[in-house]
DNA sequence: GTCCTGATCCTCT
DNA sequence: GAGGATCAGGACG
């Protein structure tokens, strides 16, 4: 079973409950997807939106694909691409749950409580062990990366997204309401 | 070539 | 709640 990736919109919420698996040569780590934020097409806030560059070109590939990024010189993000071939859509994974592997989460991330294992996107990436190196890789493929049904989300928050300035008031951010990994919670407004 | 910004996290206070 | 770490891509000239 696979997820709906035909929308950055509609997959972004559909992801929640997914479980994220990496096989990874040093151990196998996987996560339930607790929050997500989509990047749609003629999104100001996008990586995609001013076109294709040599940095954002797994993010023009085929659904299923990762779109992994460095950023503010010492952080991966991750996220899975959607839409046709070329649309430049994806959905930004911004939390998990751990659920494989917590031994190798905790020794890749360092010192630190295990809900903060995986409570952020470069959190998460450092866990799973996840970096420039999977840039384009699928996670359809059924080899490394698998996504797996894992549980249908009891309430699902939408809010606005996180570390924006352009096109902030969009409200396409998602997570599993009251999950203690997410991100940031939002309690009223 | 230079300049600037950033889909963040951690460590203080 | 504020500020520093740290670097690659992209815009511009």
């Amino acid at each position: 079973m696979q997820p709906d990736l035909s929308n950055a919109l509609t997959a972004a919420p559909a992801l929640l409950g997914w479980l994220f698996v990496h096989d990874s040569p040093e151990g196998l780590t996987a996560g339930y997807i607790v929050e997500t934020e989509a990047y749609l097409a003629n999104d100001a806030a996008s990586h995609s939106y001013r076109g294709k560059t040599p940095r954002t070109s797994a993010m023009f590939g085929p659904p299923g694909y990762l779109y992994v990024y460095f950023t503010y010189g010492l952080h991966y993000c991750v996220n899975i691409v959607t839409g046709p071939a070329g649309s430049g859509e994806a959905v930004l994974i911004r939390a998990l749950e751990p659920v494989e592997g917590l031994e190798l989460m905790r020794s890749r991330r360092g010192n630190t409580i295990d809900r903060q294992l995986t409570s952020g996107p470069a959190k998460l990436a450092q866990a799973m062990g996840i970096d420039r190196r999977h840039n384009g890789e699928s996670v359809l493929a059924q080899e490394r990366f698998r996504l797996v049904p894992g549980f249908i989300a009891p309430r699902v928050v939408q809010t606005t997204r996180v570390g924006i300035t352009r096109d902030a008031e969009k409200p396409w951010r998602f997570y599993v309401s009251g999950n203690e990994y997410v991100s940031k919670q939002q309690w009223h407004g």
